[in-house]
DNA sequence: CATTCTGTAATCTACTTTATTACAGTACAA
DNA sequence: TTGTACTGTAATAAAGTAGATTACAGAATG
């Protein structure tokens, strides 16, 4: 499921976000999440690839926010990182000779939409710059 | 994390309440999840210590539901699974000495408090017998 | 051209989930 | 009253996943 890479990417984002502008290097934030640099190094490409993050190779390089904190939805990042359901995949192959079996998939898929839907609804309204902000 | 419980404890439930009171053997559930039944009765044990199944010993046993499936909602359902938090525990110790780390499990958690209570407000408006109801 | 970074792959370790085995206890029915 | 069909639960094994680590090629800078 992987779904703790939400908060690493949140945190990642808030750094540079924090930053203004200011090159931060993957050793850096990983110093401040506490985790391995190589992971933070995943997670930018991850959010570069998403179009949040730009970054700069060689000496002196590192990550930066790709466009204003204002401009960042946490909806956005859920994008990003979201990768299977949110109340669990059932990676069950249900028997298809069971009534209930052979159409739960489909009822399940339509009842984790919805939920989403509410979901993302909330992340859409708060910005990376409202995340910050809550920090004294 | 294991999410994969909300499915499983679902579709107990689903079938149960297509029984109709009638008493369902966990090898019988487990053949339409298509899983092992000791899990099947482990989430039933856990479903029964939340009030939402009966179960019956021996011979002929099994379960069903413990109140009729209009007053079981979904959020009971979310309730009596869920573990951990939605988007994912970050269980790192981010660095005290950081400004943004020190803070910030404080304000991913009053985040994930908002959005859980936007997945539950969806979740409590869907009882057991609705999900039912989609079945052709 | 040495240094300090990123980017990425490969591997290892720890953890978590699920399956399996085992068996005691309960209810029913012949 | 005894065999049978169940539940309940613990213990262990196997499979899967996340995260850490190592390694190294390549880029930018001074």
């Amino acid at each position: 499921m992987n779904n703790g890479r939400f908060p690493i990417s949140l945190h990642i984002l808030t750094l540079l976000a924090s930053a203004e502008g200011e090159l931060l290097s993957s050793d850096y934030i990983a110093g401040s999440i506490n985790i391995n640099p190589v992971l933070v190094r995943k997670e930018i490409s991850n959010l570069r690839n998403h179009g949040l993050i730009e970054s700069k190779e060689g000496k002196n390089g590192g990550a930066t926010l790709a466009k204003p904190a204002e401009k960042i939805r946490l909806s956005d990042v859920y994008h990003a990182v979201q990768q299977a359901s949110l109340l669990g995949n059932s990676k069950n192959k249900p028997n298809p000779d069971c009534p209930v079996g052979k159409q739960i998939n489909q009822h399940l898929d339509h009842l984790y939409r919805e939920i989403e839907g509410a979901l993302l609804h909330k992340l859409e309204k708060m910005s990376l710059a409202d995340f910050l902000r809550q920090f004294a």
